[in-house]
DNA sequence: ACCATAAATGACACCCTGTGCCAATGCAAT
DNA sequence: ATTGCATTGGCACAGGGTGTCATTTATGGT
């Protein structure tokens, strides 16, 4: 050390250096779970295959079932984001609808493997399972807008309930986006919300409509 | 016995009589639960404390998780035969909001038990996890009709996402009537019902009625 | 009375998840 | 070299859940 510049926080500040990353372990994991199935991989085989002790692994993810969220509490955080960024004039449902469909715009790179986690997710039991926990923090971040909006605690009946819709709305969306490989997801979930605004036109035609709308190949003239 | 009648079905056909019932274990955990905590509970103790070994319990409840749920399945199948009871003239949303109300309209003796479960179920992490499990029959149940009424499989997006919907009312009124021991569940779900089929207007005036539904004592002058 | 049959129980062994505890490790600064 | 420190790995342990098998407790026939 020269001893000029100054590194007050020079990435690994102190202490034996870590063996893994997050990142590492996901990556093994899934894989894992792609070839044998989830609840045929224990956690020993992926702390095997990545080199660490089993004890390491819980170190880094509080469960098995957390392997397949990745970083979900910063998504969370970017529809929050998102959803300060909206202007008062845009109605309320208007802008759920919107920011949740842009929440869920992935990149065409990324959609397989986005696809893969999801179909995780919503396809094993024990995954399914862990998904209400995950969400409640996404469906806080929905309530707390519905709130400001409606003038209203967090915790009211109302913002809670928008919530619930708008999961509702993401979820069914999910569901049929899985197993469809052609299918838009940005697209479903914005035909979702167009369902639900509408629930009561849905005999008389409006389903047939939305149901014309989604088999269109992609582009979207709402 | 003095031999005359004929029992071809005697509730006992054969083999060694049960030692307990779901019904015993249910109310022995119930009880272990509501004064120790859920998870201070092991399944050890509920089975000691119905004079049967661990063994047995598992053979009565897949899960210790399953315990608050009783028969759900019942439960279910109540609500199937509701649905299909209901004349088809009657709008789809009014039949399922009719439907949930009245699935959900407990004797008055039984307020507090019930309470209490749904209070354990979406409070405890380890049994709201359960709960998504257990409500997707539920959801299903409410597909089937609302895919019968739309000529399209159970499986289609719509008939879907009027069953998470549905649930989402449901739940949403859930969380809100656990904490509040003077509210009317069923009130709770049917102004669920008529917010979620007037989503836009909530911030024009619909929020404040429906807010002040729930504030009076109990009657529904809807 | 006796014996076959059948269903449920209890005991045991086992694997897995998740956690507390503590010594060993590897790197940086002194 | 020594010290400081975060991370690792090993170990023991509680608890959930499952497979297996001998044992128990009834019924029904002879």
């Amino acid at each position: 050390m020269t001893g000029l510049d100054a590194t007050p926080v020079p990435d690994r500040p102190l202490g034996r250096p870590r063996a893994t990353t997050h990142d590492e372990l996901e990556a093994v994991g899934m894989d894992l779970f792609r070839r044998m199935g989830y609840e045929n991989v224990s956690v020993q085989q992926i702390s095997d295959a990545a080199g660490v002790s089993r004890r390491t692994f819980f170190r880094y993810f509080p469960t098995k079932s957390d392997l397949p969220w990745g970083d979900f509490g910063l998504e969370v955080d970017r529809l929050r984001v998102t959803l300060s960024a909206v202007p008062d004039h845009v109605p309320l449902m208007a802008a759920l609808r919107r920011a949740v469909v842009e929440f869920n715009r992935v990149p065409a790179e990324a959609v397989d493997q986005h696809r893969a986690r999801l179909g995780l997710i919503l396809t094993e039991p024990e995954l399914i399972a862990r998904s209400l926990l995950k969400f409640q923090l996404w469906r806080e971040v929905i309530a707390e807008f519905a709130a400001r909006r409606l003038g209203m605690p967090t915790s009211a009946f109302l913002p809670e309930l928008v919530g619930e819709i708008a999961l509702s709305a993401a979820v069914a969306a999910y569901r049929q986006w899985i197993p469809a490989p052609t299918s838009d997801l940005p697209t479903l979930i914005d035909t979702a919300f167009a369902a639900i605004l509408d629930l009561d036109g849905l005999e008389h035609g409006t389903a047939a409509v939305l149901a014309q709308r989604l088999a269109r190949p992609d582009g979207d003239p709402a």
